[in-house]
DNA sequence: CGATCCGTTCAGTTGCAACTGAACAAACTT
DNA sequence: AAGTTTGTTCAGTTGCAACTGAACGGATCG
């Protein structure tokens, strides 16, 4: 990759990054690029930066929390002599990311079950919609074992790492 | 979901139902349905009759067989008698669902690493970002743990009766 | 009391991927 | 040979979600 640029660089292409990384789990990338901001920044951000660091109209800003708060991944702080809302990431915020997915899961492995149930006994589909329903099966128990993990930091399986991080010694 | 009447109706739900799931998955509408449609059918369908039965162009049909081609999921087959082109579910189609999802989940892991790498060692960034990748690393141990999963035989030959899924119970 | 700031809502725009129709080349038929 | 059938490609359309600007109500300040 390019050398380090500037640190503010490096923040600002984390959050564009974040922003993309959060499309893919359904949500704007507006939104995305809020998460990436509380994140990066950890602060308790108030609304009108958000809309001026991110270059967004404050409509955007106003739907995307809503949203974020609504998947509880980020939380409202109002203070008391301030007139501005402020934001910052909710507690355990990857933990309710997984269980957002979680719960789609289950609900696209119960309509498969309906199917199948909603079949006659000798229909030869039956086995393969089977095959179906265990897939999303083990998507979830999968979940729930990236649940229990997420919640223990530095317990990390070796092997799957795409690339070692220096700066941290969590393998051996 | 109202209890679907003829078997040709609970045939076109499930393949519209896939037809979303897959939408979920970053796969086109079109491309799911298809992929719905060989998965109920178990058969190999030719490529006209694609288009038939699924109400599309032959040109959506063309595109989509080759991303689910491209993706690993579909195998085309070419008879020596006849002209046109069929296809059928390729051997173990989840599992190879599960790696392109591990795949992009690897690809966003590393990206990740890099900034976390390219801070400054006392940017205070640096925990919070390694959270957020710790987080990615859960994910990718949990694929790992559903590859497996899905790849036991599982004896699920055709006679599988349905009462095994009634009243599925969630783990956890 | 205006005046100003703040966040939400909503009608309109915009950007983009999905989808189509038509033109095309290859392979086969007659 | 011309004529079919088949799958791909590509320019154009379409549908939809994301995003914006403006109007609004509520709160605070002067």
């Amino acid at each position: 990759m390019a050398d380090a640029s500037s640190h503010d660089t490096i923040r600002a292409e984390f959050i564009e990054k974040t922003g993309l990384f959060s499309q893919a789990e359904g949500l704007p990338r507006i939104a995305g690029r809020v998460l990436g901001l509380l994140i990066y920044d950890g602060d308790v951000v108030p609304f009108g930066e958000l809309a001026v660091k991110l270059q967004v109209s404050r409509a955007s800003i106003s739907t995307s929390v809503r949203l974020l708060e609504e998947r509880g991944l980020v939380k409202r702080v109002n203070k008391p002599g301030e007139r501005q809302s402020f934001f910052q990431l909710a507690p355990d915020p990857y933990g309710t990311m997984l269980k957002v997915v979680q719960q789609r899961n289950r609900s696209f492995q119960a309509e498969i079950a309906e199917t199948i149930e909603s079949l006659p006994k000798d229909a030869d589909a039956q086995g393969r919609l089977k095959a179906y329903y265990d897939f999303y099966a083990s998507i979830g128990a999968a979940i729930s074992v990236a649940l229990t993990e997420v919640n223990k930091p530095e317990v990390l399986e070796a092997g799957q790492q795409p690339a070692t991080l220096k700066g941290f010694k969590d393998d051996e």
